[in-house]
RNA sequence: GCCCGAGUAGCUCAGUCGGCAGAGCGACGCACUCGUAAUGCGUAGGUCACGAGUUCGAUUCUCGUCUCGGGCUCCA
């Protein structure tokens, strides 16, 4: 055998993949789980061929846990039968950092939260059992009779869904016990006892092959791993993102809610959250200014008829709230701003001259969200889309994409997020426009994509049917994924509006538009930033920066003297009261995540100076002086690169300098 | 929309095998005047999500509705 490394490794004819590691060491013995030869997986028990090159695939590695993870599923799909005789079983994967199963129980009877229990007590008993998983094959005839009263795998072998275990004529089946088989490609653990790190999860369902009209299964998830320790891990950090969630936050801060009373995914800000969002906002105008953006405003309804021309009354109409009569007029909630900029380009001829035209809008949009997918401000059905389009010339297309992506990730690398990664969609199998077009567009955001720097995949025939998109995504601190920006060239909305521009040529020809919308919606980056934050927004964007504690009522006067100094130099800060012991006003403000609490007692009005308690520090400071204090804050404040103060609204800048 | 689960004070949650509803935190009041993550005492606060049914009696049991959570589907 050739090993990975290059070595050769003499074993007698007819060994297997556990010979192997176990002729490797007693250490890699015991954290085997599958073996690669020459590039294919396949169990440990499996005789291996002379002269390959094989190499063994271990418990704590992506692809040994998937191995785990997916006899685990079986042996839940095992523990399932027994409960239930009867049940029927769809398909089991392993999936990130677990796997799950698809079940019909008999007689439509359910699982509920109760039966996670007894059947991980049932699975205990399995893997105590230590029964071997014997791979056989078999042809499409027998395996049909093998599952004969397995409807969903009779289904699968008549597909032949290689990726299940029905390829080329071929069905492997794996089997367990004297009574469980399940079709399955393979490969799997030499036995049961090599399991027991899992814990099952959730309940859900799940319709057959994804498909709304099929038979709704129910489905088990699980998690499983090759240690206790790992599988600890993983259970913590469940808890730490349940720590973060945006809603919880979002109480707990203060700052925003959902009333009932208004209806299902449409928040409300309260004053501490809606300055975060005035920050934000504000800074997004900013920066817009300086891009040479120009800003619009336009109506949130709009006569049926512009939707029509649009085109989203034709593709959009489920995801818009239904139509208002109105003196013989149809009107609809706007589901997306793009038609109303186009009118405000088409509100009188456009010269060349005029291109690229930037227009931007705090556009705020309504979008009929079915009820099970709203998700706290991740997912609501009233948002405000930081939303441009941009109007240029053919030649023009490859700078603006490039700018406009370089602009994209400054701003996102401006609200801390730096783990930047992309996607770019290429042209579906539906699609409208020429393939020369499509072609061209998408050469010029991959040169976008290219000169910018940060990695991206691409996602072959992903893109919307009308034109190729960048959709950019951030990991937050505790590596989850989000997509936030997207940017999109658009062939079809030009056209169905007969836009158009007199160019050099004295002729008239149709302008490129590209959509464009980089926080995604505020409501939506706004509960990112709360869960990258953990709460604690970096203190450019803190609602209140300082908070003076007088130590006693009598240092009352100067601590307001200092947090006026604070105001005034433009920063949000307050004094507050001697009513409750020290300790717990400091509590109280460090729940409250305000990043500088300063305390101010005797000494400090003696001598001019405050104590500092800053966010993130190990131990409180004293002593310090208010200026010197005052001028950490600004520097922490400050733009890096030397773009002038993000924070510090009244006496900063503000944004009119400087050209992009 | 579908499946599973939940809804009790502002928040987090106990509780009632069907018989006048509880804690901690928070809010408010009083006292304490304190040097860096919880001072003490007191007061107020509830249509037990909403509607119907069963019952002498329902917060508790049943049905329906609404809202929320986890998934599925969807995501121009």
């Amino acid at each position: 055998m050739r090993l990975p490394d290059g070595a050769l490794k003499h074993l007698p004819t007819g060994s297997t993949g556990a010979d192997l590691a176990a002729a490797l060491g007693p250490g890699l013995a015991q954290e085997a789980v599958a073996v690669v030869v020459d590039g294919q997986v396949q169990d440990l028990g499996a005789p291996l061929p002379t002269g390959a090159s094989a190499s063994v695939v271990t418990a704590g590695t992506p692809e040994g846990r998937a191995i785990l993870r997916h006899s685990t599923a079986h042996v839940m799909a095992q523990a399932v039968t027994r409960l239930w005789p009867g049940a029927k079983y769809a398909i089991g994967p392993a999936i990130e950092d677990g796997f799950y199963y698809d079940f019909e129980l008999p007689g439509g009877d359910h699982f509920n939260e109760a039966d996670l229990a007894r059947i991980e007590a049932k699975m205990r008993e399995i893997i105590a059992e230590d029964q071997p998983f014997v791979r056989e094959e078999h042809g499409a005839h027998e395996g049909l009779a093998l599952f004969a009263d397995q409807p969903y795998k009779r289904e699968i072998i008549e597909g032949v869904d290689a990726s299940e275990g029905a390829g080329g004529g071929v069905v492997s089946v794996y089997r367990n016990g004297d009574s469980f088989v399940d079709l399955c490609r393979g490969p799997h653990v030499p036995s049961t006892g090599r399991l027991g790190h899992f814990r099952l999860t959730k309940l859900a369902a799940a319709y057959w092959r994804g498909d709304e009209r099929r038979p709704q299964l129910q489905r088990v998830y699980g998690t499983a791993w090759e240690s206790e320790a790992a599988l600890r891990s993983y259970l913590a950090r469940l808890a730490e993102a349940e720590r973060r969630d945006h809603r919880r936050l979002g109480l707990e801060l203060d700052l925003f809610h959902f009333p009932p009373e208004i209806g299902s995914g449409l928040p409300v800000f309260h004053p501490k959250g809606g300055m975060v969002r005035k920050l934000m906002e504000d800074y997004s105008r900013r920066e817009h200014e300086r891009a040479g953006y120009q800003f619009v405003f336009t109506p949130h309804l709009t006569k049926s008829t512009l939707l029509e021309t649009s085109g989203h009354l034709e593709w959009y109409a489920e995801n818009m709230y239904p139509p208002m009569e109105m003196e013989g007029a149809t009107y609809y909630p706007k589901p997306m701003n793009c038609p109303m900029h186009i009118l405000i380009y088409k509100s009188r001829q456009r010269s060349y001259r005029e291109l690229p035209m930037r227009l931007f809008e705090l556009g705020t949009v309504y979008r009929f969200e079915r009820s099970g997918v709203l998700n706290g401000l991740l997912r609501v059905r009233g948002l405000t889309q930081d939303d441009s389009h941009i109007f240029c010339a053919r030649d023009q297309l490859d700078d603006e994409l490039a700018s406009l992506l370089q602009f994209v990730l400054r701003v996102l690398r401006r609200f801390g997020l730096d783990e930047l990664e992309a996607e770019l969609s290429t042209r579906p199998d539906k699609f409208i426009g020429s393939v020369e077009e499509w072609d061209r567009a998408t050469e010029s955001l991959r040169a976008a994509l290219a000169a910018s720097g940060i990695g991206y995949t691409v996602a072959e025939g992903e893109g919307a049917f009308y034109a190729p998109k960048i959709d950019v995504h951030v990991r937050d601190a505790i590596g989850r994924r989000w997509q936030v920006s997207t940017i999109q060239v658009d062939f079809q909305e030009p056209q169905r509006f007969g836009m158009e521009y007199v160019g050099p040529d004295n002729a008239r020809h149709q302008p490129y538009m590209v959509h464009r919308a980089l926080f995604g919606s505020v409501e939506r980056f706004f509960a990112i930033l709360l869960e990258h934050y953990a709460g604690a927004l970096p203190t450019w964007l803190a609602p209140l920066q300082v908070r003076v504690l007088p130590v006693r009522d009598d240092h009352v006067a100067y601590a307001r003297s200092v947090a006026g100094r604070f105001e005034a130099a433009g920063f949000r800060a307050e004094a507050g009261a001697a009513d409750e012991p020290l300790g717990a006003r400091v509590r109280r403000a460090k729940l409250e995540k305000i990043p500088y609490v300063l305390v101010v007692g005797d000494d400090d009005v003696a001598a001019g100076t405050v104590g500092a308690n800053l966010r993130g520090q190990e131990r409180p400071e004293r002593g310090a002086r208010v200026e010197e204090v005052l001028a950490r804050l600004a520097a922490e404040v400050a733009e890096p690169g030397g773009r002038g103060p993000g924070g510090p609204g009244g006496a900063g800048p503000g944004g009119a300098e400087g050209a992009p």
